[in-house]
DNA sequence: ATTAACCTTTTAAATGTTTAGAGTATGAAA
DNA sequence: TTTCATACTCTAAACATTTAAAAGGTTAAT
């Protein structure tokens, strides 16, 4: 292991002083040529690269960004952050990542560590704890301490920062809308996310498509949880009633629907006809028969929150308004409902 | 946006020096208790933090370990980071994480931007086009440089550091054996993957099964391939031939491999066997029949890499010799194969 | 009274970089 | 020959921190 080449170095072994060098290898116009290839080719030589903590301590910035996010086995939150990676990549940025594991102490504590000089602003999507107990404080003291946050999906109402989110409202309506338009008449709620503001939002755009179609709403056939135990026994509670559509507020819901489904011998979209939203990429679209799904486009939320947050970062105004974009969902078509 | 609390301005608020200011938040027995008590209470007062970048540039170390990998998409990946990530944050370390999509040139690039200060280590998994070129020379240089790597899974065999990996050749071995076992007589196998490492131990270990049990090859049955193009047609292909058996080198390769079966007829498991290699979650134990795995064990794989790696930064010897850790697999019987 | 010992604080250097400003030499113009 | 501009290089400060060493002051012992 040899010492890493420093102007400090540099400048020693060619008897100039280190400005001298500096400038020369940011090719000042101070400097004679005479000398600039001199240091040129030494510091190539050497292999010299500046050290990227003594430019940060200089520029008091650090070109990176750290994303919190509850769980990267969460395909979506995968997706995210490929996207935030992929932005942030092409813009000279480096991510620190970090997992909440949906603890909100967690969550304060890395965002403690990281303000400190570490990051120049976070892309965060709220843990389930933080959101249960409207504990957002964390957020706040960040912000006004002078980091930027973007959030996305998950977000904190009372928070002012930019925010990237997907129309969970307007898409469950739609959804739901679909089911009534393929002529359901029964059709199931299933959330398991009842805990998270889009799990709520979500089924209001449900109980909103009743209302607007002056279907009764039937409790016995809502399921709304944010236990993941028993998650089966729950739904196969709801197919006691009489239903011929379901949906489904998560992936998981709409998969454990669909099995119970066929296990109990309807026919799917025959019988019933399931609509779920997709987090992931594998399960859905590979099941037979694949499920209809909203499609959450989770790789273009990563890269708009990306650029929000780069774009605050290097604006030369100080108070730049904050932003809240709303990614379109998609209602990706299969085998899990019928055609109009 | 309140300028952040430094040594510097703590000190000339309360008329003292920088360095006395430093010692008695270090609670240095230097200072008096007296002034300590001051300036701690000031300090708690104006929030201030120690800034990261001042220590890491004096400490010349960042607590901050880079991890590449090929794609985040891919789940087994995203449980070798979580396994990474639980780790590194229990060790007090963050994690840095970048993408490099497969190509050889953004790996390069990367190990050269983090290496200049940012991070103390990597980990990584060698990108689909460095196997393939045997393109390992950017990953010696940074060794050479001083900074250390630990390898995991898809590894760079000439170059030498400490590498985690499962042990492919033996559970392939294993897995076709038990095959054979169940009686099956001409097992395929599938491989998308064979441009990989780990696809050509795999491959291996089940040709030497094959030669244990004295069972001509029959290349008719072997699919080994790096495309994803054409990967139905070419599965279809096989089932031309008499097979009882499947024996899947990458998830992709069963999942298609049993939707095949199913749709020409064959009953699973009575009629065809089929074992895969599992890097995912979600598919294989979902589908109907339930997909027999070999499972990787990704998390563990990212908590040994991440403590070989930290085990390095922290030893006060400087040759601590290279290790090869093998994480041993294990065969998840399930739905589609059937019972000894 | 002198000195040693001790307690507390400050100075200065170090980490690696940039950059404003000061300094020096050379050549040309007056 | 003096002066001035020009071209080049160096000094020093800045970013935030730690720490060895020096310095200042008090107390106690000889």
């Amino acid at each position: 292991m040899k010492a890493k080449a420093t102007l400090k170095q540099i400048a020693k072994e060619l008897n100039v002083s280190v400005s001298t060098v500096s400038k020369a290898l940011n090719d000042s116009p101070e400097i004679s040529e005479v000398t600039k290839v001199k240091i040129k080719e030494y510091a190539k030589l050497k292999n010299y690269k500046p050290n990227v903590i003594g430019l940060n301590l200089k520029n008091r910035k650090t070109k990176t960004i750290g994303v919190i996010i509850p769980n990267i086995l969460n395909s979506f939150f995968a997706k995210v952050f490929s996207g935030i990676e992929k932005v942030a990549d092409e813009k000279g940025y480096n991510v620190i990542m970090c997992i909440s594991n949906e603890s909100s102490e967690k969550e304060a504590h890395t965002l403690e560590m990281l303000s400190n000089g570490t990051i120049d602003g976070f892309i965060v999507s709220v843990s389930e704890e933080a959101q249960k107990n409207q504990d957002y404080d964390h957020f706040s003291a960040i912000i006004n301490d002078g980091t930027p946050i973007v959030m996305f999906d998950r977000i904190a109402e009372g928070v002012d920062c930019d925010k990237v989110i997907v129309d969970d409202f307007d898409s469950a309506l739609n959804s739901t809308q679909h089911l009534i338009d393929l002529g359901c008449k029964n059709i199931a709620l299933l959330s398991s996310i009842d805990n998270l503001s889009v799990g709520k939002l979500r089924a209001e755009g449900y109980l909103k498509a009743l209302e607007k179609n002056n279907i009764a709403v039937n409790s016995n056939i809502i399921l709304r949880t944010d236990a993941e135990e028993d998650l089966k026994e729950k739904i196969e509670k709801i197919f006691e009633n009489t239903i011929d559509g379901i949906f489904a507020l998560e992936e998981n819901d709409s998969v454990a629907a669909l099995r119970i489904a066929l296990k109990k011998g309807f026919k799917v979209p025959e019988d019933i006809s399931i609509i779920g939203f997709a987090d992931g990429i594998l399960a859905s679209r590979r099941l037979s028969p694949s499920l209809t799904t909203i499609s959450q486009h989770g790789i273009e939320i990563g890269e708009v929150a990306a650029k929000l947050l780069i774009d605050r970062l290097e604006s030369k105004e100080e108070h730049v308004p904050y932003e809240t974009v709303v990614i379109k969902t998609k209602l990706k078509e299969r085998e899990s409902t019928r055609k109009l």
